[in-house]
DNA sequence: CCAGACGTTGTT
DNA sequence: GTCTGG
DNA sequence: CCAGACGTTGTT
DNA sequence: GTCTGG
């Protein structure tokens, strides 16, 4: 799955890398542990409906979707992940997946693995953690290039607030998941959605609103070659932050190889 | 008809 | 909002 | 995803 | 154990 992750590029990264028409104020600076509730930066299209014309905008959405029937904001939380298999007939996500699909960039996701079965996909010793305390794995693109993963956003409105209050709006957003290549099939059975950049275009076409168009172009992604490595539990707080959450963990055994091997 | 749900993940 | 269960 | 909390009483 | 907050 994906519950965790990591966004550091500057917004100027992002929207040259994206091609994105606008860039929204608001966004949120590198973080290296992102988490449910907060905002990250997201790629998406919208038609005015004035002009007709679609731009591309680089803007915050929050993470944990709240349906736009929700009664509160407060227990979006939980829909930080959308399956693929049902994505498109789940009361939550369908409307979002015909017409609200967005991209959520990321250097890469963390994934938690017991000791145990961690020490299995590794291939060597790893920290004492104990039996129950999960050893964290980051997971990134083989070649580091960005993680486009597919994402779906719903606009909620604050009932008891006006509707030209702009407190009143919430964006937010939730990550498809779908089952785990073999390279990380060993660490987990599912992981993001990753589209490639040749789909970019007709994934953010909100005109685009048949959910089976969006359905097959999901089908013949080809899945993303991804490398995982284990890293400190310092990522396991959510106050912690910073670059050196991404370091591999120097293997437990002195074997003056201080590099850990990728998996 | 009204009431109530509406999601994912983990798995000793 | 929209569907399912009673 | 993990960390951390987890409560009651009064009540125009 | 289960929910909320980040």
């Amino acid at each position: 799955m994906c519950g965790r992750y990591a966004t550091s590029r500057s917004s100027d990264d992002l929207a040259a890398e994206f091609e994105v028409d606008d860039i929204f104020d608001g966004l949120p600076g590198p973080d290296y542990n992102v988490a449910p509730t907060v905002a990250v930066p997201a790629v998406f299209e919208r038609t005015s409906k004035d002009t007709g014309e679609t731009r591309r905008r680089l803007a915050p959405l929050v993470w944990g979707l709240v349906p736009s029937w929700s009664k509160s904001a407060t227990g979006g939380a939980k829909l930080i992940n959308a399956r693929v298999e049902s994505v498109a007939e789940k009361p939550s996500f369908r409307r979002a997946f015909a017409a609200r699909r967005c991209l959520l960039p990321a250097d890469g996701y963390y994934e938690w693995y017991l000791p145990e079965a961690a020490r299995a996909a590794s291939g060597r010793p790893l920290p004492g953690l104990g039996k129950t305390k999960k050893q964290p794995f980051f997971i990134r693109r083989t070649d580091g290039g960005v993680l486009a993963m597919a994402g779906l956003y719903e606009i909620w409105r604050d009932p008891a607030k006006d509707r030209d209050d702009e407190t009143a709006w919430l964006r937010t957003c939730t990550v498809i998941t779908t089952e785990a290549t073999d390279a990380v099939g060993h660490i987990h059975d599912r992981m993001p959605m990753v589209i490639g950049e040749e789909s970019f275009d007709a994934w953010l076409d909100p005109k685009q609103d048949d959910p089976a168009a969006a359905l097959e172009l999901l089908s013949v992604t080809d899945p993303a070659q991804l490398e995982a490595y284990p890293v400190s539990t310092e990522v396991n707080r959510v106050q912690n932050n910073g670059p050196s959450l991404l370091l591999p963990l120097a293997d437990d055994e002195d074997d003056g190889d201080d590099q850990a091997p990728l998996i």
